[in-house]
DNA sequence: CATAAGTTAATAGTGTTACTATTAATTTTG
DNA sequence: CAAAATTAATAGTAACACTATTAACTTATG
């Protein structure tokens, strides 16, 4: 697959105080918090260590975000733009239904290699960062007011883009949406496991495996 | 479904310092963290408030519990515990595979009233709290070292009960334990998209949807 | 070109959290 | 009943999340 260089997917506002893609120190904050969360957690991870990793400080990363809660919220919604633009590039000019969700699913559930996309940000760790933090955005006690702000947005438009492909391929079918949240978060579940807690999946460890189940998951459900 | 009154399970003894089912501060802390941490959120509890709460103070809460991060893993245990003890109850005298199935399913699936089985804990809360906080007790940079501890050792139980019912469905089909736990993981995922993000699911609030959708896709898978 | 205005960055703080050491009070046991 | 063991509260510390203030540097304007 071939994409443009030097991609930029528009960010929620709210999400920042200044925008990070703006400035050498922005997109360093980028980079380097994307890096540090894969390594330490983002338990761990502080503004603090951010700024020493970064040569610079504390409130000057303030500046740019509030907290780092919205800062994973960016990363995130960074990710699900980049993942959203990649399944409407591989359905491009394709007319069957099954092809369409077969080629979707790919892209969810994909490992992810580091690409080219942008300098400023490795989506191969980004792709670790969501399988071990993402839910933690939303887990939260605000979550309702979060989600009335659009924080979620990118995230529920992938998976109603998923839903109606499901939709195209049986459209009798009545839960769509619910088996298309499933698979996008179970892909995201079955990654983690397959690292961590092997004795509950079946996977051996090579590539696509995710993907293959889940495609041939769906076609004994909707076929 | 009828119970002995007050069921104990054998908890992970590392997970606390002292047995906190041994006094009465201990069954408080059990108690009133339940209620706490459903109100406030995991990231709001701290030992302090929970001190306060229960007409305590801090360090005594510290001699039960290394960490507030302990004490969600030992609530986490006793759930499925509790889970699994129903699961297995459920499908006593059970011959038909299929119809265990389904008990087992109702069972991780449903909606969770309260039930006496404990006075001090109020298995509906409970069941609230391991939807919005179960996650975080294995999305740590520990997860290795405490999964090498046996922390999840009851949660991966379960999943391989459900995989090996599934597989007496359908000896031949290669993905039981991966379609096992993305069924318990995803339930609980279904239940809080339910409550927070409506427009990726299909449901209307009924009881028992989650349930009968888990029921009729396996059927469509395995049969 | 000088000076005001705006932007950026660092210092130094505050309140809170997570956790510990010490001491005081109570209970258990020989 | 005294010694030993257990329990609980006080008082502290280091780190964290975040803010107010000030210093320095850049840009705009008369």
């Amino acid at each position: 697959m071939e994409f443009p260089g030097n991609l930029r997917f528009t960010i929620n506002e709210k999400l920042y105080l200044k925008d990070p893609e703006s400035s050498e120190l922005g997109r360093k904050i980028l980079k380097y918090s994307i890096i540090l969360i894969d390594q330490i957690g983002f338990e761990s991870f502080t503004f603090k260590r951010l700024g020493q990793c970064i040569g610079s400080n504390e409130s000057s990363v303030y500046r740019y975000f509030e907290n780092k809660h919205k800062l994973l919220l960016y990363l995130s919604s960074w990710y699900w733009s980049w993942i959203e633009y990649r399944m409407l590039f591989s359905i491009q000019n394709i007319a069957d239904p099954l092809q369409k969700l077969h080629r979707v699913i790919e892209v969810v559930a994909a490992e992810v290699k580091d690409d080219e996309t942008t300098a400023y940000i490795d989506e191969a760790i980004l792709n670790r960062i969501i399988i071990s933090e993402y839910s933690k955005t939303f887990l939260t006690k605000e979550v309702d007011k979060e989600n009335k702000d659009g924080f979620f947005l990118v995230y529920k438009r992938i998976n109603l883009l998923l839903a109606d492909i499901i939709s195209e391929v049986k459209p009798d079918y009545p839960y769509s949406k619910t088996l298309a949240s499933s698979i996008v978060v179970g892909t995201i579940n079955q990654h983690f496991f397959k690292q961590h807690f092997k004795a509950i999946t079946d996977f051996s460890g090579h590539d696509g495996e995710v993907a293959s189940f889940y495609i041939k998951t769906l076609d004994k459900i909707l076929l």
